[in-house]
DNA sequence: CCGAATTATTTTAAGTTTAAAATATCTCCA
DNA sequence: TGGAGATATTTTAAACTTAAAATAATTCGG
């Protein structure tokens, strides 16, 4: 998480600096910390109630909720593209899961290489009392939003998620095989 | 973080089940979700770019940002509360940055408990170098956004993370003496 | 069918991160 | 002025995270 604050950087710039490669990316640079702190802002109160409340991490709870949409289970594939962690963080919270009971895994029927992951009845019971709970702070820390502002940021995330996308995937820092052949594996 | 990502979610909610504390939550679900992978799809780009055009891990960037815009030096406290990071994390990082030659540490004058924290003549040089980059970087990723765009975000942003803030102060659930004296700390 | 390339996962090493306890210092008021 | 409480930092243990290398299994063209 870049953790950089989004104030005191100057307002006023001079047209004429706008120059190639080197210019005038004030604004972007602004909206791009705002962003970062307020999505900190909430993750970090967010984590602080999972585990003040539930005793959970927020890594653990995310992965959860990832299986309980997939009650036929997923493969540590699927889990670490929907969750954009690596495949070893995926391994290893698989791993601590299961020996909480939360999590169960079992040899992916067709393909030797592959486990399915799923939520085992405790973890479904645990997850969904969690999940309420998670949902009523994430409104109430966005109560200060009235429908309108939801739609228009909702709108305007997307279009900077696609915006985003075409420009990670335009300009690729490391050309690899996998970069350039397949373009399917993102989420959206 | 909380990787979860914003495909999926029922779009449509019956408005009868709109009850205190386990109703249609849904709208700002949604958004939450979206904002995280929007967030995260950026700053899994500008690591990586990182990395492999600097050789530096983000946290080090974040910190080494916050130096270059204090000149004569920062305590582990502000830099931990500007970065919204535990003030151990800051420790370890500064230590690792120091060990670089990248930053100084010196005590601060008038306070033996604390230290002030500054970028080294090689640690600025290093960071005007990355700063620029990345300020390009983030130009691109942000490309598909035009002024009017930039401008309703950093709006509706604002307001989101007011009401963030006031919500989390609001309903602390851990309320500590500090929670209740002091407001002045956060950035804004 | 063979083998090269791809895919799924684990392992490894290093770094990041947190919460909580421990130290050390400072403040301030009774 | 003495000491209680607050503040600044470090330490500790555990968890999280990544990138890269290593394993193992699959796919697919020839």
């Amino acid at each position: 998480m870049e953790k950089l604050v989004d104030e005191d950087l100057p307002e006023t710039v001079d047209a004429e600096t706008r120059v190639q490669g080197s210019g005038d990316h004030h604004a972007e640079l602004r909206l791009w910390l705002r962003m970062l702190t307020c999505t900190n802002l909430i993750e970090c109160e967010i984590r602080s109630l999972l585990r003040t409340r539930f005793d959970v991490t927020l890594p653990r709870f995310d992965l959860m909720a990832q299986l309980e949409r997939a009650p036929d289970g997923m493969t540590l594939g699927d889990l670490s593209r929907r969750m954009m962690v690596s495949a070893g963080n995926v391994t290893g919270l698989v791993e601590r899961l299961v020996q909480d009971g939360l999590v169960e895994r079992r040899p992916a029927p067709g393909d030797r290489r592959s486990a399915l992951v799923s939520l085992t009845d405790s973890g479904r019971a645990s997850f969904e009392t969690m999940a309420a709970a998670h949902a009523d702070w994430v409104a109430d820390l966005f109560a200060g939003l009235d429908a309108g502002d939801i739609d228009a940021l909702m709108g305007l995330l997307a279009k900077a998620k696609a915006s985003a996308r075409v420009a990670a995937e335009g300009a690729p820092h490391v050309s690899t095989q996998a970069t350039l052949a397949k373009k399917d594996t993102a989420d959206g």
